[in-house]
DNA sequence: AATTTCTGCATTGTTAACAATCTATGTCAA
DNA sequence: TTGACATAGATTGTTAACAATGCAGAAATT
């Protein structure tokens, strides 16, 4: 009787086929498997997934209300195409909430939560040793979003993974061959500023953080192949 | 030839009849029109916008992505809910991103975005004055986007709306009868703190408000109303 | 009378067929 | 060769019918 009835609040929530898709095409793209303008057809999404037409289309829209998707009328769906002016407010969200964890983080801390995140840093240095450039990418990413998760506060933590997303794509748009990668000194920097209980030292240390990887962008400049170049071929814009 | 191109831009991104529902289920939310718990029939919002029940159905996807609409799994949509937990971790985000974007305000406003603040205040005197209870509500929400507005940064923009949007459902649930909506010498302060230029007395000027609502809240007691009156009876939790 | 079971109705979920739009290819004229 | 135009195929958008589930009221049993 009971065991039922959680098995049912598990369906009840968000339908595991849906969100299945939602988080492996999330994953994807913090992995930066899925460049930019990567054409996503539904039938293609419906084989790849075993499911029915639906299905897709409602993960799609949930994609693109989040920045990761960009829903085009009778086009079809692609991989979102961040601007450079995107780019930058994505950025600049970015260090208007970090600066704020990491500052709350610095006052109050646990030490599960350090192990935690040094844990994580550890895994980067591995994967980095091993070459391993999509799990390094991942993991770079995925810091960021493990730092909100010390809060166990979903709300935040939705909100900066969807930023951190929508970052990676930023960075394969934008990213120069060098450095396109948090390097991971600088996450244990963080860490390091976070235990010292310095809320300031802790805003700095992200701020430099958040403000290196932008840098490493090239935003001035046209973005990494066409511009827009389907948008311009077919008469719009 | 330039004018076809801009009106198909404009149906490109989001469907009108789409956005529109999400937008007004979302004004009335924030108004307190509508209220938690309350039922979004399908066939009430098909009548209701004139539109197919496949334009309903993606609204309330969209909606509940945002966590203002609860889909439950065969049983229909309904007006969020938030837990006493969920309108902490609400607080918590808002704390943390409105700082920074006072912050950031105190150090580069400029005279025309003072001006749009404070004309907004007077707005809210003005309501208050006429007691209307509606636009009262509205306006204190909405003064919080505004101050999100003035970086025109529409990823910041969309995130504080979200979460004010979602305070509107806490207050109506947790509200006690006395000061349920932002005093609104309260937002005439923080524009002060930010006018002053000190981005310090500027983020105590937020903290102080925020931390004055969610004060203002009832949230160790139960819900107002029968607590999740629905799903016990039905067996679930 | 209270509780349980059953039945019919209303609502939601899913599917499949159809309509509309776009893309690519091929044809024709300049 | 180049460009416009037309056609066919593929892809997306929409609708309507059907299936599945939940809900409420009636009937029946204790």
């Amino acid at each position: 009787m009971t065991n039922e009835a959680e098995d049912k609040l598990d369906t009840l929530r968000t339908d595991p086929d849906e969100q299945m898709i939602v988080d492996r095409i999330y994953s994807a793209v913090m992995e930066q498997k899925l460049a930019p303008r990567t054409k996503l057809s539904e039938l293609a999404l419906c084989e790849t997934f075993g499911v029915g037409r639906m299905r897709v289309r409602r993960a799609l829209l949930l994609l693109s209300s989040q920045g990761i998707v960009d829903l085009q009328s009778n086009r079809g769906a692609y991989v979102a195409c961040p601007s450079a002016d995107e780019a930058r407010e994505v950025f600049v969200a970015r260090l208007m909430i970090e600066t704020g964890i990491v500052r709350e983080l610095a006052r109050c801390i646990g030490e599960n939560d350090v192990q935690a995140l040094r844990a994580h840093v550890e895994k980067e240095e591995l994967a980095r040793k091993s070459d391993d450039r999509t799990e390094v990418i991942r993991l770079s990413g995925a810091f960021h979003v493990e730092l909100a998760e010390r809060h166990e506060n979903p709300v935040l933590t939705r909100v900066v993974r969807e930023l951190v997303t929508r970052t990676s794509l930023i960075v394969a748009l934008f990213g120069t061959n060098q450095a396109s990668t948090c390097p991971d000194d600088e996450h244990a920097s963080i860490i390091d500023a976070i235990v010292s209980g310095n809320p300031h030292s802790a805003e700095e240390a992200i701020r430099h953080h958040l403000l290196h990887v932008q840098n490493s962008l090239d935003l001035e400049q046209t973005q990494k192949a066409e511009p827009d170049l389907v948008k311009i071929l077919t008469g719009r814009i």
